[in-house]
DNA sequence: TATGAATGAGCATTCATTCAT
DNA sequence: AATGAATGAATGCTCATTCAT
């Protein structure tokens, strides 16, 4: 069982280590060389632990999505309005440096690039799985809001989609426009609130 | 005297060459070889036309958006409502083949792929110029369709940022999706008509 | 007749063209393609005129050669000392600019460096012939320098070959160590005088 | 445990692989591919011990330059007069074949035209060390000459830089005569024992 | 005479992955 | 388990020269 443990930790030191060089230097542009000298390991201990270089971006992304998942279980209370809940949802409150949120930014964009031009569906299937998981978020919150008759909203479903569509479309346009973390974080919210003004209940 | 060449037709000639090549195999992968083999001239030669691969690609580009304006400017009518007209600037008629527009889709996937990970600056710049020019049709749109009494707009600017970078959202859900060009068209189409019912007027 | 010398005439030309760019970029940098240009003729047209790029390279330095040797016959008067003359051949007042001096020295060096590493013998054949024109002058000067009393040398062949020598060495030296034409030309100077001083005879 | 491997050994033998072929076919018209084919090894391994070609031409020096350095130190003797040991230097008996004086006298030539030709100054940097380490040897030996009552010299800054220089300039002169080694050879000694009789101490 | 379009061989360097130790 | 030496395919770009017009 000791060993177990271990072998996890070492795989997320290995995957810890890409971070930096994947946000800075992009997927493709870091070599497996660089990784393994900046985890400390040879570039063949690397292969006990990692099928191949895909495997450790999927890695990467499956720890930042846990400590995302994490950092909003803590700080969402269910006495929030749906629309809190919402905008929270975006927030990366679990980034606690500044830079880590650039990071958070960047990767995100190179990730999305290699899915763009993925042949083998593997990108594509893991990044439609977070599609699914924050679809489901997405509309349990507005089902909710509208049970607690925050909402009026005929097509939920639909919605929930242009939501996470549009998250989507501000990692491109972010890049394109050169945007800092927070201004593509800004935009993104503003999108968001108006779509969610236009539903919302007027007392 | 030399040669009569006609240098534009025969750089057309090269691009249209490699519009193939790059939307099936991506635009990193697809050698210079390959597009000069495909283009049935020496390798050489490609360089009296185009300076580098990346030339290639926004010539490549161009043609295809070239297309698309005159494509949109022939079916265009002074009497169509505003929605009319922005709903029919997201369609593809300028591809009168079904491959072509699956070809479309992809290219501007692998497009969006590289400029992800653009560090020159390029591929930015070009993309941006794209997101302006659209936004001036798209909030060009608008007003007209507030003038006309068809819409009630509060913010112009916002909405038509929404629709432009929900394009591009829809982009990346497409691939994600492995959608078919009609499914990410469609699901474009339903998004914007979401949008731009929320602010029709109702008689 | 007209026609050669206008063949002539656009031969110079080119060659004249050449000399900036050699000295500026090296000899092997420089393509034909930039020659043309800066010639203001067509790539095709410099082979009616030159077989190679070498035989522009030779064209070049008949050229300089000529202009030094016409310049050393102006300024050379018989009531010179051997001594004089033999130091004036080692000044370029051929070249009225510091920069023509400087670009001087820059083509010298390329060009041993083409000859040092030259498989055909046509850099080496012509090279060769310099030393052989440049040995007939220097020992002259000595016989001449030893019949008006002026030196008393053994072995006048091994002295003139000593300071043709000398000249090349020096070449290589103000390379490594960064010299400018006039550094480089005093170098040389100080060591044909002390060559000379050798042997002159004292009253 | 990785596969024992002496790097010193291995980046020797690459080194002495590029030899024949640097000499044989020039610095610049060898290429990497052939390197690797001389020496067995694949293409990628060569950047294992090189980060680039330049680095191996740099190694090949430092190897021969050693070799002379350490075959020099084993002939020369304490009771030696300064001549002698001047005159030794440009011995190179560390070559026990006559094919390997050749090449040294090839190789020396190609890396002077490189150095000739230099931009980055490294070539030029490293050469001009030589000069310095050549300089301090001979100056010593005529400081030497002097203390002994061997010599007698006014300049010895002066006569030490004429040796050295002469060096180069034969390495010219040997190329565009098409000497042999031993006729080079012949030529610097020539002139060496021309310059130092002029200060010997007649008794 | 002049043009300039076309050619295509040539080359340094990178890197994911393997595997002997 | 860990190492790190070795591999070799893959690729964008240059340029002297030719030759059809």
């Amino acid at each position: 069982m000791a060993r177990i443990i271990d072998k996890e930790e070492k795989r997320s030191e290995i995957a810890r280590s890409a971070i930096d060089l994947f946000s800075q230097k992009g997927i493709v542009q870091t070599s497996m060389d660089e990784i393994a000298k900046s985890a400390g390991v040879a570039k063949g201990t690397i292969y006990l632990y990692f099928k191949n270089k895909e495997e450790i971006m999927f890695a990467v992304w499956d720890m930042l999505s846990q400590q995302h998942d994490e950092a909003y279980a803590k700080r969402i209370r269910s006495d929030m309005s749906a629309r809190e809940k919402i905008l929270g949802f975006f927030d990366f409150t679990e980034c606690e440096k500044e830079h880590d949120k650039e990071q958070m930014l960047t990767l995100y964009q190179h990730f999305v690039s290699s899915m763009l031009v993925d042949k083998t569906g593997l990108y594509t299937a893991y990044f439609e799985s977070f599609f699914e998981k924050d679809h489901a978020f997405i509309s349990g919150c507005l089902h909710e809001g509208i049970k607690k008759g925050e909402f009026y909203i005929n097509n939920v479903d639909l919605l929930s989609h242009t939501i996470i569509i549009l998250l989507k479309g501000v990692l491109v346009k972010a890049k394109a426009s050169n945007m800092s973390f927070y201004e593509a974080q800004q935009t993104l919210m503003q999108h968001i609130i108006y779509l969610l003004e236009q539903c919302t209940r007027k007392p």
